[in-house]
RNA sequence: GCGGGUGUAACUCAGUGGUAGAGUACCACGUUGCCAACGUGGUUGUCGUGGGUUCGAUCCCCAUCACCCGCUCCA
């Protein structure tokens, strides 16, 4: 539908579900705010994902599809955590990115993606990088290599390569270290990344006609710097958390220790991570502070095949079970080039969102199979991909670059006297992009009949009852005949089951329908001139605009039933 | 970060070098009474922000912020 996005930010903003950050201040890129409807519904799926990982775990049964029972458990972790869960994680070093900008395309590039090679043609030199990856990258620098010097295809040979192949010294610039080595595993065979020995002068830009259009590679720091103590100082330098699951790794011990947990399971975690995006785009999708419902799985390497396979597929049925249709949602897994070093498989679940090209997708959640990385990382150190597996990352000293907690996250199984680091299950999803996605996914438009029989273009967001921020809303057909009162008396029942509930004698009654369609409430409650007689009331539903009649003593039960559903 | 566009009432938008309007919404009263009713009356803006030019700027100029589109990025 065209427009669809302009028109949800419109609705969102006028009835109150989102807003920019520090509105009145002309607003802050990349931070969002959610209102009284939105914070309502942002609850609810929050609240949806913890009762179906958490509150409605049975442990003593096996789920389908699952190897055997589990345990889950939740926790609640601080934002700020010690500097070295980010050093040994990972983060600290992968989320330094170096960009480097050409001066004559105006592209961006991020510097350790650049790779290239020396190319001689009679007395000039050049340094001819691509930020293709593979055979393309190495095509493209061939190619990129005759247009420079004006060759044709068959004069190919008489360009001289740089014999530089592997073990290009990393960029020093800056302090830099080029944060994924390059290692003969590397798929760009025969290139390298530019060093401080190519003088940035002699760089061929991988779009650029002239030579020596780089800038020098600029530091981008993705996590939020903050001061642990009123003095600023290095010694203080702490960071705000880029993801929950540390949370998880750092506390498996403790949750293993205190709360009798059954071996395999999870430990879950609802909270707000904060990652200094580049370019925050497409409304809440992409922002600078989100909440992530993330679930760290622990289980026996052996088993964590299933496990893997498990979990991706239920994650996956969450989603269609809460109201996404499935021709909007795919469970796509990585290629082995978009796969994390440490990860043996990863898998996300996307949604075509409104601004997602046709066939195009964005990423609600990732599932990845994570193996050991994460407790081997916070034992022995910051890991890295070596020639036999993950290997412990050593500075020029030979000793490790960041050392672990030294502590023992190994599980001991009494049942076959087993010690092993169990591998991890990871389903990270995030909270802002799921709710948009419902958002996106219950937004309609179409045509119902008016007072007079014309058709008028009706709003309605068909939300999951259970994600609806307003479940029900109570009417007086008129205020007068002691309608409000049995209506007010209907609210307040209502509102003591604990039923978000809406009353509105505000207008004639078909406004307030839709008012109520516009922000997704699936039923309606009407006090009318028969309910005096019969003590009933209609009930209205959102979607089908069907009426029937129900017993005022009913009501309460009739609604929990049908939220039950 | 680059290029293009936009920024005026809660929303959608019009408009002018002489400090602003429409529709919708919202509120009140009356009438009506089951799907965006009608009548009457009413409320709302530092015209994104900061400078400059000018006697005077919402309008022109500069800067800045935010949003949208494209590129880049998306760890």
């Amino acid at each position: 539908m065209e427009n669809t996005m302009e028109k949800l930010v419109s609705l969102c903003k006028r009835r109150g579900f989102m807003f920019q950050s520090s509105e009145i201040y002309g607003g802050l890129n990349g931070f969002w705010d959610y209102g009284p409807l939105g914070v309502e519904l942002k609850r609810n799926v929050k609240e949806a994902w913890w009762r179906d990982m958490i509150t409605m775990h049975d442990e003593l049964a096996v789920p389908a599809g699952a190897p055997q029972t589990f345990s889950m458990v939740g926790i609640d972790t601080s934002l700020v955590m010690h500097p070295q869960v980010w050093k040994c994680s990972g983060h600290y070093d992968l989320f330094h990115d170096y960009m480097a900008d050409c001066r004559e395309t105006k592209k961006r590039y991020r510097f350790d993606h650049l790779k290239g090679r020396w190319a001689s043609f009679r007395d000039k030199r050049v340094f001819i990088t691509t930020d293709q990856s593979g055979d393309d990258g190495l095509a493209h620098v061939q190619q990129r290599g005759l247009d420079h010097f004006n060759l044709r295809k068959n004069q190919a040979e008489q360009i001289t390569w740089g014999t530089g192949s592997h073990g290009g010294l990393p960029y020093a610039l800056a302090g830099m270290t080029i944060t994924q080595p390059y290692t003969p595993e590397t798929p760009l065979e025969g290139l390298r990344p530019i060093t401080d020995s190519d003088a940035l002068a002699s760089v061929l830009a991988p779009d650029a006609k002239e030579v020596g259009t780089l800038t020098e590679p600029r530091e981008f720091n993705l996590m939020f710097k903050t001061t642990i103590g009123a003095l600023a100082g290095d010694e203080g330098t702490a960071f705000l958390r880029p993801e929950t699951a540390q949370g998880m790794f750092v506390n498996f011990k403790n949750v293993l220790d205190s709360s009798r947990v059954k071996f395999p399971f999870g430990i879950a975690q609802v909270g707000k991570s904060f990652r200094n995006e580049i370019t925050p785009r497409n409304f809440t999708f992409r922002s600078r502070e989100f909440e992530q419902m993330e679930m760290e799985f622990f289980c026996h390497p052996a088993e964590s095949p299933q496990w893997y396979q498990y979990w991706r597929q239920r994650r996956y049925n969450w989603y269609l079970n809460l109201g996404i249709k499935s021709d909007k949602l795919i469970l796509r897994d990585h290629t082995q080039e978009e796969l994390a070093h440490y990860s043996v498989g990863t898998a996300d679940i996307e949604y075509a969102f409104p601004f997602c090209e046709p066939g195009s997708y964005g990423e609600l959640e990732g599932v990845a199979h994570r193996g050991d990385f994460d407790l081997r990382s916070h034992m022995e150190g910051k890991l890295r991909k070596g020639p036999d597996g993950l290997e412990v990352e050593l500075n020029a000293d030979g000793v490790p670059k960041y050392r672990g907690s030294g502590k023992d996250l190994t599980y001991f199984d009494d049942q076959t006297r087993e010690r092993f680091t169990p591998h991890v299950i990871e389903p990270a999803a995030g909270a802002d992009r799921t709710t948009l996605a419902f958002l996106c996914e219950a937004y309609h438009e179409d045509q119902q009949p008016d007072e007079k029989g014309e058709m008028q273009t009706r709003i309605v967001l068909r939300l999951h009852p259970r994600l609806a921020p307003i479940k029900v809303a109570v009417f007086p057909l008129i205020k007068k005949q002691g309608m409000p009162e049995i209506a007010a008396d209907i609210y307040r029942e209502l509102k003591a089951a604990g039923i978000a509930t809406a009353f509105d004698q505000q207008g004639a009654i078909g406004r307030r329908y839709r008012r109520q369609d516009e922000i997704g409430t699936p039923y309606c409650l009407t006090v009318d001139g028969d309910t005096l007689e019969t003590q009933t009331v209609t009930i209205r539903d959102r979607d089908s605009l069907e009426q029937r009649r129900i017993k005022i003593s009913d009501v309460v039960n009739e609604i929990l039933a049908l939220l039950r559903k």
